[in-house]
DNA sequence: CACCTCATATGAACATTGTCAACATAGGAG
DNA sequence: CTCCTATGTTGACAATGTTCATATGAGGTG
């Protein structure tokens, strides 16, 4: 009655409210009913904007994919330098802001990649973060600062070892102090003249 | 009435269940009723077994875990000889057969290293994949087909990047045919003289 | 302005689910 | 045999996702 959604706000207002409630409670244990009461509506009409309970939730996911590549363009944007060392930057600051995201958003993060997300199979003209990843790599690559002929091993290999130690982390399985072992051990395997310090970004 | 379960054998008749339904629906569309109802008992008689539907979940991710680990071990039994190719089979193997979980048994791979079951932090007495996957590496380290000064940087990003691999197939992200070329670039960036070709294995 | 129409919201209802408390019973210990 | 405990049953409750018929408002058309 007091507020009513008939501008076509409602759908947004879901997406957001879903969010929030993910975030705390994560992805199971959020209700469309309760959504619903929040935003002082009946739970039916949702049906009006989503299909399902499972395709609100997976309007969330993408807002969780969006918020990851945010947060890997805001690397990118801080250190805009053309020199070696900012790219060495560059690259470890993606993994970090990959790993960052998977500790503060746990919920989301398991949202994003999980069984109700469909991630679509990456493909050439992505924009995502798998792209920033590679992009990363050529850059690299460019001044010259891989190890001589692993260039092409590596899209696969850091996008598998950098998801894995998110999920790694998500899943408790390793303490979120792993994360700058893991960032140097990448280096050290990565860089042509090993080590890149875990003080030197961030 | 019929079949009585007095013999203390529903919690283990009502795991498999569980562990059968999980690998056709998934675990998030599986329900304690339906399994109560396929085993002809009440829907109230699993509590009597199990705290929770999660808690029954879990012994179920629990079996999860341990066919991931079997299938490991019988890797490393196929390749019981000691010398230095059959230290990279076997840690080719290991490797292969992680991923060969995740394809086979998606569902279960998504419930044993999701949400519902808590994987404890690794600890150095483990035994399961994670400890299979080490002592792989102390076997390629033994035999000096590591490149040099990387064994220590290989723990954690072998693990990361075999799961982190298994969770790209299973999301959808990479085609399973991507396991190939996922090995080969392990290969190449592990071992000291290169490229392991994917037929060398299997 | 009046009207109509379509997108949107509501209400009541349904089937299903997880869970619980009270009760029944089986089968071994004494 | 008797009793006790572990195990299974019955019936109920609240919550959830979903649907359908209905109401209602907003915006364009006459």
């Amino acid at each position: 009655m007091s507020r009513n959604y008939h501008h076509g706000a409602l759908a947004e207002a879901m997406v957001d409210q879903a969010l929030a409630d993910v975030r705390v409670q994560g992805a199971e244990h959020v209700s469309l009913r309760s959504i619903a009461q929040t935003l002082e509506v009946s739970p039916s009409s949702a049906y009006n904007h989503f299909a399902d309970k499972d395709d609100l939730l997976r309007a969330v996911g993408a807002c969780g994919l969006a918020a990851l590549d945010e947060r890997m363009a805001r690397v990118l944007a801080a250190h805009p330098t053309d020199s070696p060392d900012a790219a060495r930057a560059r690259f470890s600051g993606l993994g970090r802001a990959y790993l960052a995201f998977a500790i503060d958003e746990t919920h989301l993060f398991q949202l994003t990649f999980g069984p109700i997300c469909a991630v679509q199979e990456i493909s050439p003209e992505d924009t995502g973060p798998y792209n920033k990843l590679t992009t990363a790599l050529d850059d690299l690559d460019r001044w010259q600062l891989l190890k001589p002929g692993i260039r092409s091993d590596l899209d696969l290999m850091v996008w598998a070892s950098t998801h894995g130690m998110a999920t790694l982390l998500v899943e408790g399985a390793v303490p979120p102090e792993s994360v700058d072992a893991f960032i140097d051990s990448m280096a050290r395997l990565v860089f042509i003249e090993g080590a890149l310090s875990a003080a030197e970004v961030r």
